[in-house]
DNA sequence: TATTGACTTAGAGCGAACTCTAGGTGTTAT
DNA sequence: ATAACACCTAGAGTTCGCTCTAAGTCAATA
């Protein structure tokens, strides 16, 4: 796959795919004999994996941290564990201050709803 | 209240909270007569607001759309309520991809305890 | 054969959101 | 009175994660 397939297939720039492998996040991305890119199934999931985390707003250091782990092999599975452990736990927090904001959102936008309607005539809105 | 007391109410440094007053994201900061801020309770709650919506990841531009607005008075009910609806969509959206990546996560942490475990020998880790 | 088009690289540039620096003022404690 | 301290400002610097630029290689088509 090219990297202009691979960039359509994951709505990726190449810039971006490039900026990936040059970083170090992605391992080994094989090449045809004149240089370019041609990207396996391997090459592929990491991409589709890093993309999930990146989107989930995990940072590139720690995805780096966590693909040189991966790449020294089974011994560092321990290690590893603890990373993606460490990331759940932020992810959950994450989560939480999400469903804090959702819920005043949903709060002010039920206010300006009656406000509206004329429900509501004491317009004392406390931000 | 002092910005040093605010600071530390609401744990973020003094220089936020400057800049965020510099960039019109804070609506009005009292002054005592030799121009140090004196943050009264709606300054305050502007602060713990702004807080909230950062912590989720609203982007600084919109909230200063929405103070400005905020400000204008009663006529920009509408367009505020137009605007914490988009920043919902956005909220959901996010959610969504975390929860994406936190199901992806555990995955992988039961498939890491599985082979510290030993009960998976098979140890052919897809990405 | 010339040009078009997809790829390559190194490195500069950019926008967001702070964070820090330098220099200044005003109040309080010794 | 002088030092320490908390505050002030304008503006420069930093970090993150891209994104763009310039210059080059190579294969295919007019």
């Amino acid at each position: 796959m090219t990297i202009s397939e691979v960039s359509k297939k994951y709505n990726l720039t190449q810039d971006t795919i490039r900026y990936y492998e040059k970083i170090g996040l992605l391992p080994k991305v094989p090449r045809s004999k004149n240089g370019i890119r041609d990207f396996d199934e391997e090459a592929c999931n990491w991409i589709e994996f890093i993309k999930c985390m990146r989107n989930a707003g995990m940072e590139i250091e720690i995805l780096i941290k966590y693909v040189t782990l991966f790449r020294q092999g089974k011994d560092t599975v321990k290690e590893r564990r603890q990373l993606l452990e460490e990331q759940k736990s932020k992810l959950l927090e994450k989560q939480k201050s999400i469903n804090e904001t959702l819920d005043r959102l949903n709060y002010k936008i039920k206010l300006y709803d009656e406000i509206e309607a004329g429900t509501r005539k004491d317009f004392t809105e406390k931000i």
